[in-house]
DNA sequence: ATGACTATATTCTATAGA
C-alpha cells in the first residue's frame, strides 16, 4: 500500500501537477494540503476521473486540507481537531480507508515569532498531541500524515542555513514533535534513511531550489502497530523539478501487506521466508551490550 | 533592514507563506 502527503500549495492553481503525479506514482492514499480552495471549490469530477475518491475541508484563501484514495471513497471520521476553537481554520481533516486511519494535518506555520501566531502554532499542536495519545491508546493502525511546519532537527536543513529566528526551527516547536514521537508514533522517513538530507520543501525565494537548499517539513507519523510494515519510502523530487510545481515535494511510504498466519496446508514459499529468518542477524541491542 | 518568489483576495496593492 502506497501512500503520501503532499502540500499542493492551491489545488486548482497545481491540477495538472497534481493529476500527472497521481497517474506516475498511483498512490493508493494521498493526503493533500493547503488546498487554497473553498470547499466547494475542490476539483473533485477531474480527481475522480483519475480513479480517486476524496474528503476534504476547504476554506476561502488558505490551508484547506484533503484525502484521496484510490478506487474507494474514504470514511470521513472528522473536520477538524477536537475542541479545536480554530474551526474557520481548515487543517485537520481524518478518514478511514481500508482499515486504517489516516489524518491529512496542516499544522500552522508560526511566524512571525514571537506573537499570536507563534502562539497559536503551539497550541493547535498541544491539540494534536492530545488527539493523537488518544489515537495511541485506542491501538488503532493509524498515519499522522502532513506538512508539520516543524523541521525536527538540525540534520532536516541545508547547512549553513540562517534561520535561527523562524518558528519552524524553535526548541518550544520541536519539541512538540519529539512529544508526538515519544507517545509511540514513528517518523517512517527517518526509519528508512536514518541520517542525511531529506528535503520536502525549497522556498521559491532565493534558488533555493536550483541550489537544494530544502527543509524536512513534510511527515508520515506511523502508530506503533503499524511501524513493522515499512518497506519503503521516499520524496518524489520530480515533482518539485515540474514546471509550475508547490515550493513542497511529495513524501511516500510503501507498508507492506498484513503478513497472514501460516496456514496448515501452506506451500513452499513458506519455507523459503523460514530460512531467511533463520539467518538473520541478531538484534542490533543484543549485539551492542558485548 | 529589505527584497527576492508565488499565491489569493483585500485586486494597480495587501497579506501570507516558511
Amino acid at each position: 500500500m502506497r501512500i503520501a502527503t503532499y502540500n499542493i500549495n492551491g489545488v486548482n492553481r497545481r491540477l495538472e501537477n497534481l493529476l500527472s503525479w497521481l497517474e506516475v506514482v498511483r498512490p493508493d492514499v494521498v493526503c493533500l494540503q493547503e488546498l487554497k480552495a473553498e470547499t466547494s471549490a475542490f476539483p473533485i469530477e477531474a480527481i475522480e476521473a483519475v480513479g480517486y475518491g476524496a474528503v476534504w475541508q476547504g476554506q476561502r484563501s488558505w490551508n484547506g486540507v484533503a484525502i484521496l484514495a484510490r478506487g474507494a471513497t474514504p470514511v470521513l471520521t472528522r473536520r477538524a481537531l477536537p475542541s479545536d476553537r480554530y474551526d474557520e481554520q481548515a487543517r485537520y481533516i481524518e478518514a478511514a480507508v481500508n482499515g486504517i486511519l489516516f489524518a491529512s494535518l496542516y499544522a500552522p506555520n508560526g511566524n512571525p515569532r514571537p506573537g499570536p501566531k507563534f502562539d497559536y502554532k503551539l497550541a493547535w499542536m498541544k491539540r494534536l498531541i492530545d488527539h493523537a495519545g488518544g489515537l495511541v491508546a485506542a491501538g488503532v493502525p493509524v498515519v499522522l500524515a502532513g506538512d508539520y511546519n516543524i523541521v525536527p532537527t538540525d540534520d532536516d536543513i541545508y547547512p549553513g542555513h540562517r534561520e535561527a529566528d523562524n518558528a519552524l526551527l524553535q526548541p518550544e516547536s520541536r519539541v512538540t514533535f519529539e512529544r508526538l514521537l515519544s507517545q509511540g508514533w514513528g517518523d517512517s522517513l527517518r526509519a528508512v534513511y536514518p541520517q542525511g538530507p531529506l528535503w520536502t520543501f525549497w522556498g521559491y525565494l532565493r534558488h533555493r531550489w536550483r541550489d537544494d537548499k530544502g527543509m524536512r517539513l513534510d511527515h508520515l507519523l506511523l502508530s506503533p502497530s503499524l511501524q513493522p510494515r515499512l518497506a519503503a519510502a521516499g520524496v518524489s523530487r520530480e515533482a518539485r523539478a515540474a514546471e509550475g510545481a508547490s515550493d513542497h515535494a511529495p513524501v511516500w511510504i510503501e507498508l507492506a501487506p498484513v503478513r497472514k498466519a501460516p496456514a496448515a496446508t501452506s506451500g513452499p514459499s513458506r519455507s523459503r521466508s523460514t530460512a531467511r529468518s533463520r539467518g538473520r542477524k541478531r538484534p542490533m541491542t543484543e549485539r551492542a551490550r558485548r
